[in-house]
DNA sequence: CCCAGAGTTGACCGGGCAGTCAAGTACGCT
DNA sequence: AGCGTACTTGACTGCCCGGTCAACTCTGGG
């Protein structure tokens, strides 16, 4: 790989990636070929060969660079916040807004957890955002903002609310991202909120 | 299809889809060759076809009987409950336990949901999932139980932290089902705002 | 205008894949 | 024992896939 690319190589490399990646989130890794790929470009097949040793590395490199973009945008968004349970707001907020417009990505990764090649890729991605989420969830614990607990389940707790309200109701429902995220922020600030189950005491402050 | 199968007939077939979830778990679908299913088992590739009209066909009735074992699991462990939130508290716990005894299931749904070959079966057995605890929610709402809202919406969500939980915690780190059971549905209660319930209560009725 | 190297072509290759089938075997019933 | 049918075999087919490569074109710097 680095291989010494002129603007033009650049640009076409960009073709590549992102011709690549709806096909692949629309049919499928698998079931695209290389062949489907250079032909809905109308190019040889060498170019795609050129600029990519293979097809799995193709496709690694399309989940990183997704991977960092979204890092970068929910990092750009939490710029100046100070106040953890804000900075976790801002997140879900840029987060949704990203999904919303690198829908393809969503599913490309939901396939690359699925098989071996690639799924330690996405774990290491995944280990890094439960970092980050956890380290807020424990200062506002450490703050008193919210009760104590397992900061590791919280947070994976959360992701998973983000997580599966992108999928249902931005992706499949084509909601607006502002209102997903409020529903996620909501949802995860209180749960169901309401009275307790049957039994059992209620708790103190 | 609809062969006629004698009992050994009948192993054989379960042998086969035993072992190709397994190996789709594993390796992948694709990846996962019809000769590589018939070899793993010491049989001719004939024996495959004789059961399976396709490969693509073995994987659909995986999924068909896995979501129907798990529906039945819940159906049946929810029995007389009547209160709708101990009916779902209930139901997540069912779950985790089937999950946990069936955790190839899990990244075979996954995957299945990245194709559009198998996505729309999948998600109408997430509809019928969405609306059988979309009907506790209306109902815990009804009841004054609970705050009103969005029951669709936060279904999905208690939804996904079954699913990510499942995931993390169950498949990921060999938690105990009860255990993560028990986290799930203390998210869901509280969100992030409420103290974690010391020891769950059992049910009462 | 020339040339070095980036970029492109598409025929070609080896191989593995899903699926077929004619021939055979095991089994249950009478 | 004889027979129908459930079951099994594995060589075979045709296809398509990922990847290669020798030859070609384009482009910019000197």
């Amino acid at each position: 790989m680095a291989r010494q690319l002129t603007p033009r190589g650049a640009q076409r490399r960009n073709e590549l990636m992102e011709f690549a990646t709806s096909r692949f989130a629309e049919n499928g890794y698998h079931p695209t070929s290389v062949a489907e790929l250079v032909d809905g470009l109308g190019v040889g097949k060498g170019v795609f060969y050129w600029y990519f040793e293979s097809k799995e590395e193709l496709f690694i490199e399309i989940l990183r660079d997704g991977e960092r973009a979204l890092r970068r945008a929910q990092w750009d968004a939490m710029g100046d916040e100070t106040d953890p349970l804000a900075r976790l707001e801002v997140g879900i907020r840029a987060s949704m807004e990203w999904w919303n417009t690198h829908r393809n990505l969503y599913v490309l990764i939901e396939f690359a957890r699925t098989e071996a090649s690639f799924a330690s890729g996405i774990r290491k991605g995944e280990k890094v955002a439960l970092a980050d989420t956890q380290k807020l969830i424990q200062e506002a614990m450490d703050a008193g903002t919210i009760p104590d607990g397992n900061p590791v389940v919280i947070s994976q707790a959360v992701l998973g609310v983000s997580s599966v309200l992108a999928r249902t109701q931005l992706l499949g429902r084509g909601r607006a991202p502002a209102d997903v995220a409020s529903e996620v922020i909501d949802f995860c600030r209180h749960g169901l909120g309401g009275a307790p189950v049957p039994e059992q005491a209620q708790r103190s402050a």
